[in-house]
RNA sequence: GGUCCCGUAGCUCAGUAGGAUAGAGCACCAGAUUCCUAAUCUGGGGGUCACAGGUUCGAAUCCUGUCGGGAUCACCA
């Protein structure tokens, strides 16, 4: 499996990381001892940055959170504790503030040395062992091959693959799963459609596509390939054999398709399972699995109660083989076999899902709808069940996406067939805008999506905002070039005059850059990709802030034509917003370009 | 009716596993280009974090309840 973001670089240093051990030790150095003669409990001791940057560039809750267990007053705990953090070379000054925070503002020489490493790594920067090799599965857009990808499908499939592009850049080993459902009633309908759409190739008049078929016309040439390959002979034999080999034709041109779709979204999948593997050798592998979940005393034969609330109509009292799923946590009990003997759709998720089990999965992520809630109970239960507990799995649901036109809702109607689909949104905005501004907002909100607002170039646009602080890097290195030549713009030669930089505005575009992993470590533990987003954002606007500081004050400007190691010494601060940038724009699945046009 | 998600500035939304005086963008007002891309930037006003309790040094964040909005409920896939 090859994948950028797999692998195993330098390991780059969290500041926040770094500095809750040196606070560790300074309090190990007090000798604080807990009143009641235990060990003194360090786990809800943090670093982070304060929330004002004027407080300094550290703060620790130390004081205040092991104020009570030692028995002391936080405010004059946290002074002992600020003196014995002084002592630290890297520390330029300590203050106690608030209710009893420790605030540190490191030395210069020490953001220098930071911006050293980044230029090292490049866009390595970032980087994170945190997960430790262990094995996840991110299953998403796992759309029906039954027609291309409709709009809908599009902001599960760029949560997905940004989640898993982080994941594997924190330190997981990631496996990007597509579950292709087709078994099952859909594909009978696809069938029959695309039968329909053969025999209209062969010369039959199709007036009307009646109710229930797919009426779209991306069957036609699905239709058409069959005529030219069989000519008439899937008339000649019996339906029940022809429908089998159009089933599978069909399905195999929609997952081209699908797959062509999401190659132009740029999502690419490790595996694709398919549902029908699990019905083969006569449901052979659900079989086993239900199998499984009997001898470990889940499952039973017996009759549901009736839904809460309005009773359907056609309700009746069956037997049927069921799941146990509310022993270990669901709401129902589920059904596995019907009682006319065949599988429930869910029989084949309990089969699918052990397969992932035995595959060696620790940690299974399901990237939803939110139409899909109601799928979060069962799936829990059964990894529950599956795995005795041992394996972990997360649902992100993501809630709905509504097109806009120039403000104006774009209408879309499911009978006649007439959706947006996929492509159209990428044909008409481009990849980049889709997969930002479907990041640009945490998942379980719902969002607003407007054509005409996504391809502005303007600030109001998030997408372009951030490119265009790319492509301004890049625009001074142009320039660069040009006033001064021969300048050597090699990394080492950049890092080299790092101390040259003492304006309080590159200091502080340095320090946003050095949250750069913490935001990484963060996103991936809270699974939310959207913060790569709002990072990037910042950092474009803390660039663009300095450059119009350029503007008002010259001597500020990145490019010096009298003072080259000034000069060279900011370019390196431009190459490491640069990285950042490319690396942050790399997860989220686009381009960080070098112009804009 | 049950379950899940949401409720933060006029609008659209962040809020970094409980931290300090709750932040951005839009809109509104006032400014900045002989200068590396003004495709940008600077400043200003604007808040009962839906409501009521609880947990604790400390709550927009965690717990309980209420109200409001959305999704969902099956021998479907």
């Amino acid at each position: 499996m090859s994948c950028a973001f797999q692998g195993t670089g330098p390991v780059p240093m969290n500041i926040f990381a770094d500095f809750s051990a040196r606070v560790k030790k300074a309090i190990e150095t007090l000798g604080l001892q807990p009143k009641d003669g235990g060990i003194l409990d360090v786990t809800r001791v943090t670093v982070e940055p304060p929330r004002d940057a004027s407080h300094g560039d550290l703060a620790t809750n130390a004081a205040m959170v092991l104020a009570k267990a030692v028995g002391e007053n936080p405010r004059a705990l946290a002074e002992k504790l600020a003196a014995e953090l002084a002592k630290d070379a890297d520390v330029a000054e300590t203050s106690v503030a608030g209710p009893g925070f420790v605030n540190l503002r490191l030395a210069q020489s020490f953001w220098h040395a930071r911006l050293g490493e980044i230029l090292d790594s490049g866009t390595e920067y970032g980087r994170s062992t945190l997960g430790g090799g262990k094995k996840i599965n991110v299953e998403y857009v796992s759309a029906n091959p039954t027609g291309p990808m409709h709009v809908g499908h599009c902001r599960g499939a760029v949560v997905g693959d940004a989640l898993a592009n982080l994941m594997a850049f924190a330190g997981y080993d990631v496996t990007r799963e597509y579950y292709i459902n087709d078994a099952g009633a859909q594909i009978d309908v696809l069938g029959r459609s695309v039968l329909l759409r053969y025999r209209e190739a062969l010369g039959e008049k199709i007036d009307e596509i009646p109710a229930g078929l797919y009426p779209g016309d991306y069957l036609v040439p699905v239709g058409q390939a069959l005529a030219k390959e069989f000519g008439t002979k899937l008339l000649e034999m019996p339906e029940q054999e022809a429908l089998s080999i159009v089933k599978d034709r069909a399905i195999d041109a929609m997952m081209a398709m699908i797959r062509d779709d999401l190659a132009a979204l740029n999502v690419h999948h490790d595996v694709f399972f398919s549902e029908r593997s699990l019905h083969a050798a006569n449901g052979g592998a659900i079989r086993s699995a239900i199998n499984d979940l009997t001898l470990k005393g889940h499952v039973y034969k017996g009759t549901l109660p009736p839904p809460k609330g309005q009773l359907p109509e056609d309700w009746e009292d069956r037997e049927q083989t069921l799941f146990r799923s509310t022993d270990v946590g669901d709401d129902i009990d589920r059904p596995l076999i019907k009682s006319d003997g065949s599988f429930t759709y869910f029989a084949a998720d309990v089969a699918y899902m052990k397969d992932k089990y035995e595959r060696g999965f620790e940690h299974l992520i399901y990237i939803l709808g939110a139409d899909h809630g109601g799928y979060v109970k069962r799936l829990e239960a059964l990894a529950r069940a599956l795995s005795g507990g041992k394996l972990e799995l997360t649902v992100l649901l993501c809630q709905l996406v509504k097109l806009f036109r120039a403000g104006e809702p774009v209408r879309m109607s499911k009978r006649s067939g007439e959706f947006v689909t996929l492509r159209d949104v990428i044909d008409e905005v481009g990849r980049d805008p889709v997969r930002f501004m479907m990041l640009y907002r945490k998942s379980d909100a719902p969002l607003d999506f407007d054509f005409q607002k996504v391809t502005e170039q303007s600030k109001d646009n998030p997408v372009f905002y951030v490119q265009y602080a790319s492509a301004r890097c890049h625009s001074v290195f142009r320039q660069a070039k040009e006033q001064f030549g021969d300048l050597d713009v090699a990394r080492d030669g950049l890092k080299k005059n790092a101390h040259l930089l003492v304006d309080e505005g590159e200091l502080a575009l340095i320090r946003k850059l050095v949250e750069y992993p913490r935001m990484v470590e963060g996103a991936a533990q809270a699974m939310e990709p959207h913060r790569v987003a709002f990072y990037l954002y910042d950092l474009a606007s803390m660039l663009h802030g300095q450059w119009n500081r350029g503007t008002d004050t010259e001597s500020l400007r990145f490019l010096k034509v009298n003072d080259r190691e000034l000069t060279t010494a900011r370019l390196g601060l431009v190459q490491a917003v640069l990285d950042v940038l490319s690396s942050g724009l790399a997860l989220i699945g686009a381009e960080a370009p070098a112009e804009m046009r």
